[in-house]
DNA sequence: CTGCAACTTGAAGTTGACTTGAACTCAAGG
DNA sequence: CCTTGAGTTCAAGTCAACTTCAAGTTGCAG
């Protein structure tokens, strides 16, 4: 088996043909055509596919997803250094992100001891003890310091 | 100042009003009303919005955000030991997400190494090295053994 | 008492990420 | 060659989580 059907990717991936045909409407995928118009599919499409699971796994939107798939050529198959260097990439994003739940954590921890979740005078919400009026929601802890 | 205005409540939290009564309608918040119709909130309500936003950070929706907040008392002014108890839940599930996504990050840093994120071979992706035909994504991660 | 910002409701609109349906065509085994 | 499961498109539907709008009401400062 050459090239996969949709059928094939949908099977092979876990996701549903009407989503592959989405991707692909939205630039994250794609595919090339037989003689009858059916979609061909690349082996290393379905690199693609396991990328945008997991980067959705993360609470990544497809627009973010279409931005790193971006760094891939596009006139020739992928080698493993542009899989690497995307994953590179990646792993410090999913480390940020693991580094704001983290701290999130910690500060919860925190307010079980007070018992507090008070958006006034707790950390957690408002970290810098900013005034009411000031306060926007926990800058803390989505842009840190 | 008694009761607070969804006006304060705005300002306070972070939170349009517009989201506000979009809360209570969907039963995750709670106020009375003046002579005239209009919202006054206890001050403690914005424990409970403070809740949800922290919530809504780790990736939970407003009907699990439900479930939880229920486990709070209808009759009365949740007392620190009510907010300790579910702080303390939630921190478990903050911890769960945290350890998947260090896992992901783990297989991942592997997958920098071999270049593969390939569907059928890494990890990170069928980690029980199932057939492509049963594997519907990345089992491991999602629910780890 | 007046004026005006802040509030009210219900309905409709928005965005992201898809799914579903209708109507049709293709590919491949018997 | 014919059937049938798999594929095609385009439009419309869905769901969560809101926002926006229109039309009307309230609360408080002056």
């Amino acid at each position: 088996m050459e090239l996969l059907t949709i059928g094939d990717m949908a099977a092979r991936s876990g996701v549903a043909p009407s989503a592959l045909r989405y991707y692909e409407r939205e630039g994250l995928i794609r595919s090339t055509r037989t003689g009858g118009n059916q979609r061909r599919y690349e082996r290393h499409e379905l690199r693609r596919v396991a990328f945008i699971k997991i980067a959705q796994q993360v609470g990544v939107s497809l627009e973010e997803i279409r931005g790193a798939l971006a760094a891939l050529p596009e006139n020739r198959t992928p080698t493993k250094a542009d899989w690497a260097r995307l994953s590179a990439r990646w792993r410090r994003k999913l480390e940020d992100r693991i580094a704001v739940m983290q701290r999130l954590r910690d500060e919860l921890t925190g307010c079980i001891g007070c018992g507090c979740l008070s958006l006034q005078r707790c950390k957690l919400i408002n970290p810098q003890d900013q005034l009411a009026e000031r306060g926007e929601g926990p800058q803390m802890i989505i842009n840190p310091p």
